[in-house]
DNA sequence: CCGGATCCCATCAGATACTG
DNA sequence: CAGTATCTGATGGGATCCGG
């Protein structure tokens, strides 16, 4: 995408939107652990830790709008909810891969740089 | 990346830390801007368009601590301030322009998920 | 021209308590 | 189990004024 392409046709607010979407503090976790299978909403409380009841929610409603996520409710009792990532949803996990290896590959020298900066 | 290994050595962080860099509202789109060349600071404030003139000070601050984008000072005056990109911050380009690419082909599609979602 | 300092408001996110 | 409701502190971000 070049700079120019991304000032035309909406991309610039396209590129925006989604980020806003994956880059707050849960969703991209939600989609990686969705990653590999359906989860019940408390396996989901459960493998995140530390995330809240009312934040979880929040986020799954957010996917669950912008089609990323399914949720399956199954009249029981006691009721069980199941959340899977859509065929969007698993389209995004690419992308979304290809930044955490940047990540993880380059987290020690932002490391690095910041201890320069506050050194410095 | 798979699920255990975005929960060992601290790839979980990396990528939520990484994540809430680029996430915010302004910073994908400055790196953008600076993938091009060096700007001013005045010239970024009018390319965006939007941003504050405070918002844009913390964001380059913010990655330019990061080790992303690199400051230079020419003792002029009146002052003149170049921001550019480090090869760390080019790096990130590559990544970010994959979001970039999805964010453009599936945002209409999101936008049919909210339609739906909300209608519904 | 670049940006620091301050004020102020809107939104966010955690904790807690309650419900079908 | 899977949420909802409410309160409250934290954070984000705009406007404005000021200085080198």
């Amino acid at each position: 995408m070049t700079l120019d392409s991304l000032h035309t046709a909406g991309r610039c607010g396209a590129v925006s939107g989604v980020l806003s979407r994956i880059g707050d503090k849960w969703s991209v976790l939600i989609v990686m652990l969705l990653s590999t299978g359906p989860r019940r909403f408390s396996e989901l409380k459960r493998a995140i830790g530390g995330i809240s009841q009312r934040m979880l929610t929040l986020s799954l409603r957010g996917l669950e709008r912008d089609g990323l996520v399914k949720r399956t409710v199954f009249p029981t009792v006691p009721p069980r909810v199941d959340y899977e990532l859509t065929d969007l949803g698993r389209s995004l996990c690419e992308p979304v891969q290809a930044i955490g290896t940047w990540a993880f590959e380059n987290y020690a020298e932002i490391e690095r740089a910041r201890a320069r900066y506050d050194a410095g």
